[in-house]
DNA sequence: AGTCAACCTTAGACATCTCTAAAAGTTAGG
DNA sequence: CCTAACTTTTAGAGATGTCTAAGGTTGACT
């Protein structure tokens, strides 16, 4: 059994790995995640891969392994119930919920997580519109558009890029253009076959629509 | 701010205090509530007393301090809020609360407990018939238990029915088993799950610990 | 290629809470 | 009043999770 320290490193590793959807957190994220001090994250991250609940890249990151990651899994629809609750049925606001709901979320049992979900009425989504995972640990993610189909002034999520071409590849890490990113549209001219969009808050450039169409975004809440 | 663990000793030395109407709690006893070795609960002890939560008599026991019994009372007032939602609310069964809301308990802000408590209408018992401790610390009925918690031989006047099952109302009455009434407790059997008893001059009969524990007393000095 | 800054790891320390095992104190019975 | 049984304390150890401070790696920019 995981203790809650672990519980909580676990829940944010897989809160980072699908916020930038991608496969290794690094340990600087992990460590600012929680609050902690980078050796505090190496010591624990060692003691976590001992245990087999992630992977350990040295240098690089970890990955949570199946074990890990149904614990993570597990967390998040904790915690995204108890908002649920603090807010539709004790009458919180949405801003303060989340606290609460973090310390809650380590004490309450399975029996219970099932009797507050079936009183909640079996909710799909938290107050923060996020998605609460069922209780086999799947998640319903958000669908993915493409950046060429995006309105002028949205702000959206990379997702993934499809082209596997090294040139582009190389042409989009140049340019920031790189999964979790945020991107702005500045402008979106039919007549000109072209995107134009800023990458956080890097210089504007410009994409071809055949370029744009390879790219998948998130829209931002 | 006392840790998770002082918590469980300051609410655990309180229960044994109001049970045992007495200042002191031995050290043995504070071990075996608390289900650990009699080393522990020395060392712990000693770190409590630094902290200022109780007053430690080497030999003897240890008397909570007023900061350590305003957060003992606190924490007896959150379980049994706990055990009400959890009973009321959520559809458990007496028996499985206990343990649930010991771990609840800990979690659980200040701010949840007053919604909690405004939910559930500010409920004076909890579903065993203990009374709740007020926000201020201050329990309801000091001097009153339940019948189910008496020894054999004690002599105790009944203070209230708690039940308002008029099935349950009738057959006391029947029995005059009412306020105001003296009660001898013949036997209490564990195992059996029953307690004998004689209401005044009348015959002996026997309840179940559950209908027992719906019955309030107060120890006849 | 060299250097610097950012990032990561190592090492040693500390607080909390627990254990076992052995020693010391207390109490009751003969 | 002595001893056996019980209770309590001491001593030493270990797990967890945290810190600071020092040292190593890596990558980016000149």
């Amino acid at each position: 059994m995981p203790s809650p320290t672990v519980e909580n490193y676990l829940k944010q590793i897989l809160m980072v790995t699908l916020d930038e959807n991608c496969a290794k957190v690094a340990m600087g994220k992990v460590a600012s995640e929680l609050s902690v001090t980078p050796g505090t994250a190496t010591s624990m991250v060692k003691n976590m891969e001992r245990d087999g609940w992630l992977t350990y890249y040295p240098r690089q990151g970890v990955a949570l392994t199946r074990k890990g990651r149904k614990v993570a899994m597990n967390m998040l629809r904790r915690h995204r119930l108890l908002e649920t609750f603090l807010v539709e049925t004790l009458g919180f606001d949405w801003s303060e919920i989340h606290v609460e709901a973090e310390e809650l979320e380590h004490a309450i049992s399975e029996k219970v997580v099932e009797k507050l979900d079936l009183f909640l009425g079996r909710p799909r989504y938290d107050p923060h519109g996020h998605p609460i995972p069922s209780k086999g640990g799947v998640i319903q993610r958000p669908s993915s558009r493409t950046l060429q189909s995006c309105k002028v002034g949205m702000k959206v999520k990379i997702d993934s890029i499809l082209d596997q071409e090294s040139d582009f590849l190389k042409f989009a890490r140049d340019k920031k253009l790189l999964p979790g990113k945020e991107v702005v549209i500045l402008s979106s001219e039919k007549v000109a076959d072209a995107i134009t969009l800023r990458v956080g808050r890097n210089l504007p450039f410009s994409l071809g629509f055949r370029s744009a169409e390879k790219i998948l975004v998130l829209e931002q809440a």
